[in-house]
RNA sequence: GGCGAGGUAGCUCAGUUGGUAGAGCACACGGCUGAAAACCGUGGUGUCGCCGGUUCGAUCCCGGCCCUCGCCA
């Protein structure tokens, strides 16, 4: 039985799924997507969905809000299932704090109260940045360090959980630590910046090519939570001309890599693999690794 | 060629009644625990088109030149 999980994180266009798929036909494996926005239906194209059978993609539709929280269930039932069943789960993503959500128990606080978060955003207008967090710093101070007072929307979060007899902070930090629920390799690709780039350029102009415009026009047909909102590129290219709306898209793709790569510096235990060479070998190189490391579901 | 508008940060532009300059976006760094492709914080980007003049001092005023855009020839 297997006992070892591989978890393969990188900026959009490193190659991430191409390598999970890679090292999926090699080993009895299945691959478990970490991406807050592949988890809706109904935007494949915008949200880079592969045609390789992937857990935890489209189980949610565009009018519900997402939650990490019930990714975090979901995820780690899928993944003991598929150690139960003797294989590997790759859990392959670009979201870091549902990567980690995914591999470690991380102790998410309750739902907000029906009505408290309205109530309390209104607070927060009302009273202003200060006064809210000086209200924050006096119910749990704790959590008012963490959160700098413009930051509205975890002021209110936190002034939730106070109601809540709950805190915006965990007791055990395990966001930032080491810590897994089983054995995992965590390898990061890594893929130079302008490689990147062109990268990036390239995909947004296929997924034009493979019809972006009509799988978006469809959508805003009919209701888009407020988390499904932030897919990027559902305006743009809904409003824009062509041309343009691939210009605003790579320039909103580059600036979520960016954002990735300080998440790839910083997931614990993470180990850098360069991914600037062909998927074979980057999935032969992972490979090798995951045997020193542990055990991994072993093709025969 | 004539008339008009303009040339200030990587981009779009604001500004200084003369004391060497600031917004947004971009970029860099950082925070983050049921919204994370989200949210928030910090940072500085610079021959203010070029050459002269006036002035204690010019990005700003004056003269000339170059370039861009528009209209007219």
């Amino acid at each position: 039985m297997a006992e070892q999980v591989l978890a393969i994180f990188g900026p959009t266009a490193s190659g991430k799924s191409a390598v999970a798929e890679e090292i999926a036909r090699r080993i009895p494996a299945e691959l478990v997507s970490a991406d807050a926005m592949q988890v809706y239906r109904g935007l494949p194209i915008l949200t880079n969905q592969s045609e390789f059978p992937t857990r935890l993609v489209g189980y949610l539709g565009l009018d519900e809000e997402g939650s990490v929280a019930e990714y975090q269930r979901l995820a780690h039932e899928t993944i003991d299932e598929i150690l139960a069943a003797g294989r590997t789960p790759i859990v392959v993503g670009g979201t870091g704090l549902y990567l980690r959500a995914a591999l470690a128990d991380l102790e998410l606080p309750p739902p907000p109260a029906p009505e408290a978060r309205e109530r309390i955003e209104r607070l927060y207008d009302e009273v202003g940045a200060e006064g809210a967090h000086d209200l924050l710093a006096e119910r749990d101070p704790a959590a008012a360090a963490a959160v700098h007072p413009n930051d509205r929307r975890r002021v209110v979060r936190a002034l939730e959980l106070t109601e809540a007899g709950s805190s915006l902070r965990p007791a055990e930090d395990r966001l930032w630590s080491r810590e897994t629920r089983h054995p995992t390799l965590v390898v990061g690709l890594d893929v130079p910046p302008d490689e990147l780039e062109r990268r990036i350029e390239v995909r947004t102009r296929e997924m034009f090519a493979r019809g972006v415009e009509n799988e978006v026009v469809q959508v805003l047909e009919s209701p888009v939570s407020a988390t499904a909102r932030t897919v990027f590129g559902l305006e743009e290219v809904a409003d824009l001309p062509r041309e343009e709306a691939i210009a605003a898209l790579v320039k909103r793709t580059r600036r979520y890599a960016a954002y990735q790569r300080k998440w790839l510096r910083r997931i614990p235990g993470l180990v850098r693999v360069d991914a600037n060479r062909p998927v074979a070998e980057v999935a032969a190189g992972i490979l090798s690794l995951a045997r020193d490391v542990g055990s991994v579901a072993s093709a025969g």
